[in-house]
DNA sequence: TGCGAAAATGATAGCGAGTCTCATAACTGC
DNA sequence: GCAGTTATGAGACTCGCTATCATTTTCGCA
């Protein structure tokens, strides 16, 4: 839950490990990753290429997806779907800290929660599944309070 | 992991649902749902058409997606996601038994796996959410025993 | 059993997210 | 600055999926 705190020092130590990865410094690689560490959840590509033309700080699209993908490559920004056939994208914290998803099939919300016993369940099952687990998704669906009436 | 044995009455009770929703029986609508049946993981919407037309039982790639639609809103088939944007589909059983899934980012190789614990606490964060949860997905990914090397 | 309204089907056109291509611009080491 | 190399962006293209619509099939009813 607790994301921005550490969020500016995500950008810093994004680009950093992309030059260690032998890349160069881009604008738009600089916009997207900047524009990434002020979110507090998770943006699909099509709402980058808006935000950052609304910022005046326009970028090619096919930008914004190789930008995406090379930080989803070295595990920098982690790629999850919620549903709809649209996929987003959210800053991995070196921390590890992070959060999933409840999606209100009725109205769309996407709410954010984290939870220690979950992620424990989850550790334990990639241990003895023999998985060296890197990322992991869980999405809840159903109905939201407003929406159940 | 117990899928097969009582996936055998999960068709009639599919289309003894889609009777009482008020839908006709057509062919290419049996045909889906026998496949489907006869599955102990989920499938792709191609990989059915192409099973169907394998077994001289050729359907319209158009029919799939609609009976796919139909049994997901009826709850009776869950949609699913494993990456590489194409929507899976596995039956829901009404006992509400199910697996989830492992992916090897390397070779691509998917594995089904259930675990009791996790259930418990998925159930919990449902409940605290004030959501009336009626699916869940969980993936892990990473590299499986034979890719780690 | 035969009719007709209504639903199911399938071919195909259309849509949109994401990828590929390639010419141009920007970065970096010299 | 210069050259070599990488990053960028416009646009063509791919492909999973949806919408359309003419045709076929189902099923209640006479
Ligand atoms: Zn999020
Ligand atoms: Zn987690
Ligand atoms: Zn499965
Ligand atoms: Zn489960």
């Amino acid at each position: 839950m607790s994301f921005a705190p550490t969020s500016s020092t995500w950008a810093a130590t994004t680009i950093d490990a992309l030059r260690g990865a032998g890349f160069r410094t881009g604008g738009a690689r600089r916009a997207v990753i900047e524009l990434l560490a002020r979110q507090t959840c998770c943006l699909s590509a099509q709402e980058i290429w808006d935000g950052l033309r609304r910022e005046s700080r326009p970028v090619g699209i096919a930008s914004v997806y190789r930008v995406l993908e090379v930080l989803a490559d070295l595990k920098l920004v982690q790629r999850l779907d919620v549903g709809g056939g649209v996929a987003r994208y959210e800053p991995m914290l070196p921390s590890g800290d992070h959060h999933h998803h409840l999606v209100c099939d009725d109205c769309g919300k996407v709410e954010a929660f984290s939870d220690e016993p979950l992620e424990d369940a989850l550790r334990d099952l990639g241990d003895q599944a023999g998985y060296d687990v890197d990322a992991h998704d869980v999405v809840l669906r159903g109905s939201c309070g407003d929406c159940r009436v």
